[in-house]
RNA sequence: GGAGUAGGCCAGACAGUCGCUGUGUCAUCAGGCACAGAGGAAAGUCCGGGCUCCACAGGGCAGAGCGCCAGGUAACACCUGGGAGGUGCGAACCUACGGAAAGUGCAGCAGAGAGAAGACCGCCUAAGUCGAGGCAGUGUCCUCGGACACUACUGAGGCCGGUAAGGGUGAAAGGGUGCGGUAAGAGCGCACCGCGUCGGUGGUAACAUUCGGCGGCAAGGUAAACCCCGCUUGGAGCAAGAUCAAAUAGGGAAGCAUUGCCGUGGCCCACGGUGCUUCCGGGUAGAUCGCUAGAACUGCAUGGUGACAUGCUUUCCAGAUGAAUGACUGUCCACGACAGAACCCGGCUUACGGCCCACUCCCACU
């Protein structure tokens, strides 16, 4: 996907594959997260637990949780937002919500564990809705 | 070189790739292109404003805030300059800095006594009183040596007192030093110092005073204890507030329909309820505005010790809303601290990496 011709065609069949991240990828209104929060799978590890279910588009949108009780500081909370969502960017999902928490403690650790963490999170969710 | 004081500045840089938000522009759409995109503290939410809504004839009380003087400012508890007091060897810094003679309260331990104070040790015996003893005179008695009584003088010592010099207690004992004075002492008197006060002088003023007079000179501390005096002061906040406005339930008006059904009633008329349609009002979800052109910024000039003001000039400089401002790669260096806008400004406070300049003290060398 490196030629960006190439890219764009692919962009435009497939919002799936894009590596995009806009307004209609992610959780915007309340309705849309509480549908997610009363059924729901969930997987998670030590930074992250993330909730999700399957939507009526064909993508995956992507909501987050950062509580301010779990991560303190302002900067903090950004980083780990940002985070969150360039891993979903580069990630491959199925056509599910997600909705990612922070864990306590989460804003300790190097971005690089992280990523990490995420992507491995995200193979897991893929796994689990295609079998 | 070390230790310190004050002021100012910066907030990794550059290139590439992939993203996000806003604006402009092109495009039927999809999207493309261009530009812009966190801070000095964006923080704490501690003050002061703007803005918005609510309340309000006027005045007072209560409550809250402030408190040396002058100036700056939209305003302030901020800033500037000055005064006073204090800290430091010093550069400098700190101060909630009105009133203690309006009243009330508070002060552990020690100490005799802690607020118009007090006599524990010490000092004194002048006044008052008791008075061993001494000496003189007179009288009486006699063993002629004296004894006793009275009077006057003197008088160790006691009592009653005097005394705030000295010791001792304490953070603090009601100006200090010296001389006079005294029974011993004491502002009791005087000199000098200090203090208070009145006047003069200087200063816009706080205040100063190497000027003059007067007062012996204090009833101390604490007002971020109550309090008194002076000045200021409505309340709530952008989730303020404004506009548009589904769905559902309910409200109002008009029309239609059956002149239907139910209720009031013996029956008709009538009235109320019930059905449908349209409109109105209210306003929830949601949307839009508020939302960034401003006590703005850049540069210069002028005035001012300065805070700052005035004039000209330059620029348009985040505006999100489940909430953008990021990720990766490479190169370089001092190897990157504290930390993220949420209506906007002016301050204060706190957190923190580095650099520059000026000044002070100490050490070493020449």
């Amino acid at each position: 996907m490196s030629h960006p011709d190439k890219y764009k065609q692919q962009q435009r069949s497939d919002l799936r594959q894009s590596r995009c991240f806009t307004r209609e990828q992610r959780l915007v209104e309340s309705e849309q997260f509480k549908r997610v929060f009363e059924c729901n799978d969930r997987v998670g590890d030590r930074y992250w637990t993330i909730l999700y279910r399957d939507n009526t588009v064909d993508f995956a949108r992507l909501g987050m949780a950062v509580a301010k009780k779990r991560v303190k500081r302002s900067v903090d909370r950004s980083r780990l937002k940002r985070l969150v969502r360039e891993s979903f960017r580069h990630g491959e999902l199925p056509c599910v919500d997600i909705v990612v928490m922070p864990r306590d403690g989460t804003a300790k650790a190097s971005s690089l564990e992280l990523q990490a963490s995420l992507s491995k999170q995200w193979s897991r969710i893929a796994e689990r809705c295609g079998r």
